[in-house]
RNA sequence: GGGCGGGUGGCGGAAUUGGUAUACGCGCAUGCCUUAGGAGCAUGUUCCGAAAGGAUUGAGAGUUCGAGUCUCUCCCCGCCCACCA
């Protein structure tokens, strides 16, 4: 027999198919189409026989779908046998909804700008360009070498000029409506390569490629407002078809929560008076360097101690000013400055004494100001508030800073009813504040931290083993709530990339803080009851030993970061945390001392990198304008070539150093203006080529909109979840700006991708994760060549469910291989005949298999549907096979195997002499009636064990199978006497309780 | 620490969604065929047992006539995020 040539065969067809142009999605706009409309189409609306009925996979209900791959990075290495597990999905899909009449669009196209082409440029001194036009050459002949379905006619490459002068337009419209900005943030920065890195070029904190330690530095970026969005793309997940866990990945990274911003005031004090005889009545603060305590003496009224700025001297003045009015009420002078520092004031009364009658004249004090005078200049102002406590006056001033100065340090939390345990503050060591209130004595280990944190990576700053570290800064908050003067520390375990930088630390109900109060001796106040947790089973608990004693304890341990009752909580006391939040928000913003705030983990994203092989940001910088868009009819802005690929050194694109290219004219003037240098990243391409796709050609715009209302959103997506955050992300805004913008029609709507399916990493044969290091790369070549593309995808399919993580097993793809050989042999026999049986079982079969396999490509389970195909064939072959395979069964096998092994489907169709394309075949449709079998298998169950089975006609009524099992032997044999119930489930089972 | 997914033969995995567990394939065993090659064909293959029979879906309990599937407790594995306030 004719031994199956999967080189000849997969060659021809491939070579026919693209010939007859059968996979090209047919435009159906008045403007350019001349195709008008496709035959109707037969998509049978089917669903498993013995499941609920499923959705269209169209979400348009129109007849053109959109099946889109996530397109491939042509890396060097070549295509990776997770590549075709994603096509070969889609291309079932794509060529199942083609046979059921659709107009499918299923494109293909190249990610190819990126980090990896510039470096093997660098290292072979070779021109990116020509770096990657000969991995797109190898992936392209790779993939075509597996014979899936695109459409190729509308390839896209996001290195190509016609594309990307695309993406830029796409940013200049971001940047008209104010969603890119520049800012300086901190990048990776290599100081040998000088060159700032990506994320992904750093590695266990050193650079990739030299080895050298990398350092934070502050660069000047652009930046997409991603988080003006922030909302909307968490709000969008709900009405996607997504897997569970993207949409959770998404959620959690767009990270949003709920709490409350507080506000606490750095350098507010409380200032004690001093008493009559000069005596101190109680303790001064120093809350920040510059404002030393000062005494004010020689006063008739009273000695205070005040402050000293730098360049208070003796003999200055200080003039106290009602806020309001704005009239001066009382004048002293500095008489003496005392060691640190310190200055005597003799304070002249102008009329008010603020030791009588505190109570009455309390409003009337309130919002002074204290105005400090050196040489007629104004150097300070402090307002305070006259307060009794105990009996004795009192000064607290509210502010210690001028208004330019004030320095009111918001904090984000999602515990404000733990605002009473607040003992201490901490500022993320990048807090801006930190040098303005860091005292003198503090300044150096201050300074210290600083630069150690400076130098760390993020692995080691956030592993989870390193201890918490952390200076004092010599500075005091006040806490809103209760005026509790907290000091103010700085540590690296909080970040300034998220909430505001700062945290109140809450060492009784949060761990970290716990932590960091342990080690360094801070207060720590319980404000929190945890819950009395009674046990459910209490007999249970008593037994168990320690059960409950055990779980006491921990209820009463020093951190508990549950919920609970609010205690040394003033009048908050007795509420539940839930409540207690919103009491505690409710009373803030009243007072003016916080609000309700979201906060997001999500954060605007950087979008320059100092790279040549990216697009150029349209932008240029001009003396005049300021920063100018590159106009429209300008675009694209062409990457230039340059000698070298090579960073300059000074921390910009190598564009920087081309001269001529960076010099140009503003385009509001005839004045000169520099070109932007900062490259996209690679994002920037793959945020929307699906929209490309639709109109690859169009040189006025991006798509046409007619053509867009065909074709979006895309139905069915399929790629890797190493994406679920990036890509999917970056996309989504995209897509939602571009409709805001009014780029896409409203028809489309905001959502680019309505179905999303992961396929799940294959993994090495070891069950090991592929890397080169490991050694476990399986390379797809040699393995199409030996066994065919055929096998190939058949076997990737068959491996195991579509989203799992598997393991490759070459052994594995032997058994499809013989399966698509036996397939060959049985077409080849001469066994294949017209046979016309109406009653025959065989006509049920495929009714059975059609149903099944359309099930299964509906669901994505795909390896059922080769196992189904397998079964199938097998039955032409047990031992009570017919002599011959009915022709119109095996044509419908055909079909359905079509999808799945498309060229071997093809050749046998031809054989069987068909002048027919099978790609264009109609789907067969299966009749739910001719499934229902005839004659069933019920199982006898005795106490729901299997005790034997009887063949009834299907639809018996319980008496008669119930006599058909009392006959078995062995069933009766389990019998004895009358059963207590008999439970009988129609066709399936019959189980006697004795 | 948080989120998500999972645990079924020697292996990848199936199971009509609460109804005959181990389909399909790999591997293995035996035999056949052959100019031995990682080819083809036939039969067998969850485990224990010669058999009758019994046991079995990570462990334990519960609901049910009946549980791989539902509920609870616990154990283990994988992936992703992670000092996120």
């Amino acid at each position: 027999m004719e031994k199956y040539n999967h080189r000849a065969v997969e060659a021809k067809w491939q070579q026919r198919w693209e010939e007859a142009g059968v996979f090209a999605a047919k435009d159906l706009t008045p403007a350019r189409s001349a195709v008008r409309s496709m035959a109707g189409g037969s998509a049978s609306s089917s669903s498993h026989p013995l499941s609920a009925s499923r959705s269209s996979p169209s979400g348009r209900g129109s007849n053109s779908v959109y099946v889109l791959d996530m397109f491939p990075y042509p890396s060097s290495d070549g295509l990776h046998v997770g590549h075709p597990e994603g096509y070969t999905a889609s291309d079932i899909v794509a060529r199942y909804m083609r046979m059921n009449g659709k107009n499918v669009l299923h494109p293909m196209g190249w990610d190819a700008f990126g980090l990896p082409a510039e470096n093997a440029a660098i290292k072979k001194g070779v021109h990116p360009r020509i770096v990657t036009e000969q991995n797109v050459n190898n992936f392209k002949r790779q993939i075509k070498s597996l014979g899936f379905s695109y459409d190729w006619s509308r390839e896209v490459n996001t290195t190509d000029p016609r594309y990307y002068k695309w993406t830029q337009w796409i940013f200049l419209q971001l940047f008209k409506m104010g969603l890119a900005y520049e800012a300086e943030v901190p990048i990776w920065w290599c100081p040998k390569d000088k060159t700032g890195l990506a994320n992904e070029e750093v590695v266990n904190g050193c650079c990739e490629r030299c080895g050298t330690k990398v350092e934070r530095k502050k660069l000047r970026q652009w930046l997409l407002r991603i988080t003006k969005y922030a909302d909307r793309l968490l709000a969008g997940l709900e009405k996607l078809d997504w897997p569970e866990s993207i949409k959770a990945l998404q959620r959690n990274w767009i990270g949003k929560s709920e709490g409350a911003e507080v506000v606490f005031e750095v350098g507010s004090m409380e200032y004690e008076v001093w008493g009559k005889g000069g005596e101190r009545v109680a303790d001064t603060m120093q809350f920040v360097p510059e404002l030393v305590p000062l005494v004010l003496n020689g006063s008739k009224f009273k000695t205070y101690r005040f402050f000293e700025p730098k360049n208070v001297r003796k003999g200055d003045s200080v003039e106290f000013i009602n806020a309001s009015t704005k009239e001066s009420f009382a004048m002293a002078r500095i008489t003496k400055v005392e060691k640190r520092n310190f200055i005597d004031i003799p304070l002249h009364d102008k009329g008010h004494e603020p030791d009588v009658s505190i109570e009455a004249r309390r409003k009337r004090y309130e919002g002074y100001y204290k105005k400090i005078v050196n040489n007629d200049t104004p150097v300070w102002i402090y307002s305070f508030i006259l307060e009794k406590t105990k009996g004795k006056a009192r000064f607290r001033i509210k502010s210690g800073m001028t208004d330019k100065k004030k320095h009111s340090v918001p904090v984000f939390t999602t515990r404000p009813d733990t605002l009473f345990g607040a003992t201490y503050l901490v500022l993320s060591p990048e807090h801006p504040l930190v040098d303005m209130i860091t005292s003198e004595k503090q300044k150096k280990a201050v300074e210290k931290y600083k630069k150690d944190v400076a130098s760390k990576t993020d692995l080691e700053r956030t592993s989870l083993e390193k201890e918490k570290t952390g200076v004092f800064t010599g500075a005091y908050a006040v806490n809103p709530v209760n005026n509790e003067k907290i000091p103010v520390w700085i540590a690296d375990y909080v970040l300034m990339s998220y909430g505001t930088g700062a945290i109140m630390a809450v060492p009784a109900h949060d761990e970290r803080d716990y932590e960091f109060a342990k080690k360094f001796k801070l207060p720590i106040l319980k404000v929190i009851k945890p819950p009395s947790v009674m046990p459910k089973n209490p007999v249970e608990t008593i037994i168990s030993p320690g059960g409950w004693g055990h779980l006491g304890s921990e209820l009463e341990s020093d951190c508990w970061t549950g919920e609970g009752t609010m205690v040394n909580s003033g009048k908050f006391d007795g509420l539940l945390s839930e409540k207690g939040r919103k009491k505690i928000i409710e009373w803030l913003e009243h007072e003016g001392k916080g609000r309700f705030a979201v906060n997001y983990k999500l954060r605007d994203w950087v979008f320059s990198r100092q790279r040549y092989w990216g697009e150029p940001i349209p932008l240029v910088h001009c003396p005049n304008h300021g920063v100018v868009p590159v106009p429209e009819d300008q675009l694209p802005v062409l990457l230039p070539d340059v000698e070298k690929y090579e960073p300059t050194g000074t921390g910009k694109s190598p564009l920087a150093g081309m001269k001529e290219w960076v010099q140009t004219q503003c385009p509001l003037g005839d004045g000169p203006a520099e070109r932007e240098t900062n490259t996209m990243p690679q994002w920037a391409g793959s945020c929307w080529y699906y929209l490309r796709y639709l109109d690859p050609k169009n040189e006025q715009a991006l798509a046409d909109p007619e053509t867009m209302k065909q074709w979006l959103p895309v139905d069915v997506y399929v790629g890797g979840a190493e994406h679920a955050v990036l890509h999917l992300l970056y996309s989504r805004f995209w897509h939602m700006a571009l409709y805001d913008a009014g780029v896409l029609p409203k028809d489309v709507g905001d959502e680019p991708f309505i179905k999303l399916k992961n396929q799940g990493l294959i993994l090495g044969p070891d069950g090991e994760k592929m890397s080169k290091s490991r050694g476990n790369v399986i390379n797809p070549d040699p393995l199409i060549a030996k066994f065919g593309a055929d096998s190939f995808r058949m076997y990737e399919m068959f491996m195991g469910p579509f989203e799992d993580a598997k393991p490759w097993s070459t052994n594995g793809i032997v058994g499809v291989r013989r399966f698509l050989q036996r397939i060959w042999n049985i077409a080849h026999s001469g066994r294949v005949q017209k046979t016309t049986l109406i009653e025959d079982p065989n006509l049920r079969r495929r009714h059975i298999y059609t149903a099944s396999i359309e099930y299964g490509i509906d669901s994505f389970k795909f390896n059922t549907c080769v196992s189904e195909l397998m079964k199938w064939s097998n039955s032409w072959d047990e031992p009570t096979k017919d002599a011959y395979v009915d022709k119109d069964e095996f044509e419908v096998f055909l079909k359905l195997l079509s999808p799945f092994a498309p060229h071997i489907s093809e050749e046998l169709w031809s054989k069987l002499g068909h002048g027919t394309l099978l790609v264009q075949e109609e789907w067969p449709i299966f009749n739910r009636d001719l499934i229902r079998p005839s004659e069933v298998r019920i199982a006898i169950q005795v106490n729901g064990k299997l005790r034997g089975t009887v063949t009834m006609p299907s639809g018996s009524a319980k008496h008669d199978v119930e006599a058909a099992a009392k006959a078995e032997p062995n069933v009766a044999k389990y019998l004895n006497g009358k059963p207590k119930k008999v439970v009988y489930i129609k066709d399936r089972l019959l189980n006697y309780v004795v």
